[in-house]
DNA sequence: CGGAATCCATGCCGATACTG
DNA sequence: CAGTATCGGCATGGATTCCG
């Protein structure tokens, strides 16, 4: 079934991620996420509580939040402490294991951001020679 | 209209990826999305005509290849030559920012499969502490 | 081969209401 | 505060068709 049978590649890379049956394609989709990529990047400036969070991530929903935290924390790469006090209190931290990929995915992150200029000149530059479509 | 009023964060990063607002995070999107990311990380290996990404690409449809290799070429990462001749051919590659991205993209791809055992680890343990749920 | 265009099912995701 | 449950719109994206 694993339908991998040759490589083209000039390097042999150790890749599978482009095989659709892999599971990494699935961790790698909760990481690079929509919603993944901002609360990781979040957690990686230190431990927020649920409401914290959610107003640090602009535009998230309860329930996307709710449901982004839990695919993480499935993965390993989020801890929940949750505190049986009145009201209760929840912390959400990255496990280092969550810090390593948070690292790589902010330095991407802010890779993007430093060069948003390039980018919207690509973009003003594409849209121009095809005027406006 | 910018609601970004304080920074409780500890230190004071230069994001705004957070704020719904900014152009950043459409263009993170492209980069970090379900087939952008596959579709970056496989033109890091060279150059590729439309239907050889679209077997390495596993998966993506025509349309949604399509779709994003044009968002890409917009944002200015990836570069289309078009030769007209006949049969038509079409080759896709990096541009020099494109590679900047698809390396730290790579790169994150690559620890994220080389800590799937990790990954998997932790699921099983998340799945049976809550039987099955 | 390299696409664009159309149709349409799925499921993502937001809004709302409710629980502990 | 920290969520879960439910509903429904609409965007995502797959399959198919057609064109240069």
């Amino acid at each position: 079934m694993t339908t991998m049978p040759e490589r083209t590649a000039e390097q042999d890379l150790p890749y599978d991620v482009f095989s659709r049956a892999c599971p990494s394609r699935g961790t790698l989709e909760h990481v690079t996420g929509r919603w993944g990529a901002l609360t990781l990047g979040a957690l990686f400036e230190g431990s927020f509580r649920f409401n914290e969070l959610r107003r640090r991530v602009d535009g998230v929903s309860e329930k996307m939040l709710s449901q982004t935290l839990h695919a993480l924390e499935r993965d390993g790469l989020v801890h929940r402490e949750a505190q049986p006090t009145n009201p209760p209190r929840v912390d959400y931290e990255l496990t280092p294991l969550g810090r390593e990929v948070a690292e790589r995915l902010v330095g991407l992150i802010e890779f993007v951001e430093g060069r948003m200029g390039d980018v919207l000149g690509a973009r003003a530059r594409y849209d121009e020679t095809r005027g406006g479509r």
